[in-house]
DNA sequence: CGCCAGGTTGATTTCGCTCAAGCAATGTGG
DNA sequence: CCACATTGCTTGAGCGAAATCAACCTGGCG
């Protein structure tokens, strides 16, 4: 404890491996050493929020490390869990580039830190590198795109494939490849949130995974699941393949 | 038919009273005139569809008249109505600005004209002004605030809580008010695109109306509906409402 | 006239929610 | 170290909203 730097050489802008593959790839190095003198960083614990529903935002914010979840709920206490973000990521863009209210609020799932960059760091970069904006653009599209998938999926599928759907997505973002050609994933959520990812209840939750491992199409052991064959996996949600 | 001129003196760029409310309302006389010349305008019948998922994008539609609908299906066969567009909205742009594929396909749902606008037209617009640009990030925006509000009520509010609320939004685009104080639609869609839009069968359609009826919510007849108390139907979705 | 698409209605089934209880792991205060 | 609350997860029983299956009606249109 006592000789513990009081600063750690923690990610900054510079050295942010994730960066690359998000939308402040396009950044020269004195726009990013605009961001590296004006951001914030806060660390939150797992359930702190970020931001609230309804408020009105005054910046953005940039993942050091950490998963933050994209929470939405309505009067009733209903809530659906809309999207994870991790490391390297950008939160509360939509709000603020459209100039509304956020409609969502951002919370903590894991121990995480965040950067906070203020308004007018934010105008003077898009009026400076105008691919930014054009960046932001394609993330929201993609973002709008996702989210009419999931349209569907809740009005086509059944809970159990979209379960399995949602395991795929963990498969290609967590997954790990064993050499027998199975795959291994440590899920990043709680059932419960992984039941609010996919729009149920708990119990129904606890019970697909169960009639799943009686299928052997996974193993769960506490949060790490085995799938044997991927090809199956999939098989729960787009059937359309066959041989 | 004979006497019929070779080309009607139709909405253009110009003198579109819509455009005031679209993302085109920044641009200047110069650059209307960019799009006014490049633009290829085009009737589509009602069925017809005007692009496909999975194809990749050229150019951007934008509605002269009528009124089209995107809708999204799998591999089965399920279908989502996702949103409705009518004249002087933007159609397309979503896939054409994130650079990738359709992933819905557009149909028109009367008979309409549309235009084209191609590739180098748009961008060269986009840089000339990019306030433009700045105007379809907030739509984007908007329409995946949309899409996020769709989630959260196809999991949590009944068939009819969801068709009441499609109601309420057919009143505020396309509704008259009364003199009584009751308003009065007429639903621009067929009964089964309206249960294709919340995500239900035609069935449920079908008797979620019947049941509104005798609870004296509304009254429909063909494609009139009359709404006694806005009130009421919004407590059919929102039932923070007391007093 | 017969056909057909769109719509309504009825009978039946099913999926997933609700309610309720139990259990294991972790924490807390005495 | 023990009694106990608490939290996350599981399991069971029963119910209900909505899907499915199957007729049937209606109005337009070739």
């Amino acid at each position: 404890m006592a000789n513990q730097p009081l600063f750690v050489a923690g990610p900054n802008c510079f050295t942010c491996q994730a960066r690359e593959r998000t939308e402040w790839c396009v950044l020269q190095d004195a726009e990013l050493r605009l961001i590296e003198d004006g951001k914030k960083s806060r660390r939150y614990l797992p359930g702190e929020t970020i931001f609230r529903e309804g408020d009105t935002p005054d910046g953005i914010f940039c993942i050091e490390s950490g998963m933050i979840g994209l929470r939405k709920s309505d009067a009733e206490g209903n809530t659906v869990l809309l999207n994870l973000l991790s490391e390297g990521e950008t939160l509360g863009y939509r709000a603020f580039l459209a100039d509304s209210e956020y409609d969502a609020s951002a919370e903590a799932l894991e121990p995480s830190t965040a950067c906070f960059v203020d308004r007018p760091t934010i105008r003077r970069l898009l009026e400076h590198n105008p691919a930014l904006g054009l960046r932001f653009l394609k993330r929201v599209a993609k973002d709008l795109g996702d989210a009419d998938e999931k349209i569907l999926h809740n009005v086509s599928l059944s809970v159990r494939a979209r379960f399995a759907h949602l395991l795929m997505v963990f498969v290609e973002r967590y997954g790990k490849l064993a050499d027998n050609g199975s795959s291994s994933i440590d899920l990043p959520l709680s059932r419960q949130d992984m039941a609010s990812m996919i729009g149920t209840t708990p119990e129904s939750m606890s019970r697909t995974i169960k009639k799943m491992e009686t299928d052997g199409i996974a193993r769960f052991s506490g949060r790490t699941v085995q799938i044997p064959s991927c090809r199956n996996l999939v098989n729960e949600f787009d059937p359309e393949v066959f041989v």
